[in-house]
DNA sequence: TTACTACTACGAACAAAGTCGTATAATTGT
DNA sequence: ACAATTATACGACTTTGTTCGTAGTAGTAA
């Protein structure tokens, strides 16, 4: 049970992903109009980057109706921890904690936030 | 004082980096070894990356003698810092904790890292 | 029907990153 | 001195990502 097709949404692609994620699925001109919102972009790139997205299987699609409906193929919570893991090692010689510290200490992270991690800490030890 | 110059190293160029932020100072051959413990690359593929760097402004070197030395010349805890953070944003709504516990939810942390993480939440709550 | 609008498909152009071969020069060992 | 080794420099090529124009088609309104 190998589950470890490697996964890599270039930095377009996560934009898009992150609309579909959010909505469930979408069209392309939802997609569109949401991406518009933080930077420029034609209609045409952001529909040829969804149908190549649709042939490297991040998406499939209802193409019933003339307007397609794209609905992401892979899973969010994967795909982030791939990245996440990718960049602990090409950037923190592959020490999470490390990580962690970084992105703790950079960011004003609140007391409950804290909170969170240190109960998700209880629970990792408690499984090993 | 606008420190805001935007430094965005590529995914390559980070693992040179990072081996440069470990030793202080290298040559081409050392990083080069360093790189090849973990991935296939000619060295001078690895040579001509390092070039761009220079050229980049992302590492000086001292060429003195034959054998050029490399010398990282933007900081780490900075760079770090800006990457993490636009992951952050981009991919988890502006939530650290969030990120935590993609990373650590990943199977691959070690008891040692965990206990270095809660030390460090340790201090920071103590710092509230 | 005809004109208009909204959509998809697709190829071409471009840019950035990465890879590598080759020329050439300095250094080392015999 | 000469061959072997080890460097750098640099151009060319490949791959990947992105952008966009254009053609064609389906639906819509007059």
């Amino acid at each position: 049970m190998r589950n470890t097709k490697v996964i890599k949404p270039t930095e377009s692609e996560l934009e898009i992903l992150t609309v579909l994620w959010a909505n469930g699925e979408a069209t392309v001109r939802t997609v569109h109009e949401e991406l518009t919102k933080t930077k420029e972009a034609g209609y045409t790139t952001t529909l040829k980057l969804m149908q190549i997205m649709h042939e490297k299987g991040f998406v499939t699609r209802n193409t019933e109706s003339k307007t397609h409906i794209y609905i992401p193929a892979i899973d969010k919570q994967k795909t982030q921890l791939q990245i996440v893991n990718k960049m602990i090692s090409s950037l923190f010689a592959g020490s999470p904690a490390d990580m962690v510290m970084q992105a703790l200490g950079g960011n004003n992270t609140t007391a409950d936030e804290l909170k969170k991690i240190e109960d998700l800490i209880k629970t990792l030890k408690a499984k090993k």
